[in-house]
DNA sequence: AGTTTGACTGGAG
DNA sequence: CCTCCAGCCAAAC
């Protein structure tokens, strides 16, 4: 008897790719938010390494303001140097350690403006 | 069908 | 603050 959810079905994984996509499509100018918080919010709260792999291999992501996406310690994607100014320049402030600046900046989806 | 690979996370050193 | 490690899980090899 399986008790767990099976490993994502096709569709799940359709869906799942829309709801991240449309998140993160949502995230408000110099704000920022997890790839934890996201896959949460999609209903598949473990799947946080599934949202970076989509928002780098999606083809069309590059519209979206995926530069609003930083991990859990604040800390800007691995070999994307740009995010950081392109954060900077919405206002978003970073931590002498190079971190943003989660508690000023977080924002999760469904939050009030 | 088994192994490796990450735009992750949390904890340890 | 840094790196390393274990747990994580779908996708790519």
């Amino acid at each position: 008897m399986k008790d767990y959810a099976d490993k994502m079905t096709p569709q799940q994984a359709r869906q799942f790719r829309d709801d991240v996509l449309n998140i993160v499509g949502q995230i408000p100018p110099g704000r920022v938010t997890t790839y934890g918080i996201i896959a949460a919010w999609a209903g598949w709260p473990s799947h946080s390494r599934m949202v970076g792999r989509t928002l780098r291999y999606t083809p069309g992501a590059e519209q979206l303001p995926c530069h609003r996406v930083v991990n859990m310690a604040g800390r800007t994607a691995p070999g994307w140097s740009q995010q950081r100014p392109l954060l900077q320049a919405e206002g978003v402030s970073f931590k002498p350690s190079g971190h943003v600046d989660m508690q000023q900046h977080l924002w999760q989806p469904g939050e009030v403006k």
